[in-house]
DNA sequence: CCGACGCTACTACAAGTGTCGAAGGGCGCA
DNA sequence: TGCGCCCTTCGACACTTGTAGTAGCGTCGG
């Protein structure tokens, strides 16, 4: 189940906020895409089509809600992404991630903080 | 700079070793694959015109070379999981991974060696 | 010097993605 | 009850990706 950028736009939306009706979606990214209404609406019937998402009609309209979790969908992203870059090897992602000169001091101070709430977690 | 999954392979064989001709890619990626040569070659050319490989003649054939390192391929990839599926944070990244249920026991082991490094790379 | 074989270049085509417009139907207000 | 407005449904089009065939050229062996 693999979603493409403009889909992940639409399927944070419904996560945020669902249902919500096709009109209220495009409120929701109009702004930071620029979509028609009509745009987002056709990718909307093609995500119920994919499976991501089930629509139910109230009077004319139809209401959008996610039939996966934001956290499977990233599982899945994350899973393709080790799948094609780092040859299927999740460590290969914590190390590319760890050793990156371009991670940001910011970047490194939250990754410490992680690292120590999995430490607790996983101590006792 | 993204690459699709098929251009991923394509790629992998090339920081494996490189330049080689399209004949030599085909050779490393036709058991893993099944392509014909003239897809390998399609892809080798259109992977040129983005900009990712430089090819050179010698004497009627070509030869590939990377023109990005993996590292630098991979951070994009990285880059590019994270604005659409973590909202842009690399720290949403972290704690999903960290978080994940579905994180093997051998998995947390290696992410507790890689933070061990990290830490010691870090502190001095 | 000539033919065969390999390599390149060009073309093709289906499915998926990004983007909409046009047209038609029904709900609600006047 | 009738009209308008909004929503849905259909269709369209360009570009990318995956996948490959064909034709023609050049190189090397004989």
């Amino acid at each position: 189940m693999q979603l493409s950028e403009a889909e992940w736009k639409l399927m944070q939306a419904l996560w945020r906020s669902s249902p919500a009706s096709a009109r209220e979606v495009h409120g929701a990214v109009a702004a930071a895409t620029g979509w028609a209404y009509t745009t987002v609406k056709t990718m909307l019937d093609r995500l119920v089509e994919k499976g991501v998402l089930r629509s139910k009609m109230r009077s004319n309209q139809a209401f959008y809600t996610p039939t996966v979790s934001q956290e499977a969908a990233r599982s899945s992203a994350v899973q393709a992404l080790v799948a094609r870059a780092f040859d299927g090897k999740l460590g290969g992602l914590f190390a590319h991630m760890t050793d990156d000169d371009a991670l940001s001091a910011k970047e490194r101070a939250e990754l410490e903080a992680l690292l120590a709430k999995l430490e607790k977690k996983a101590k006792p």
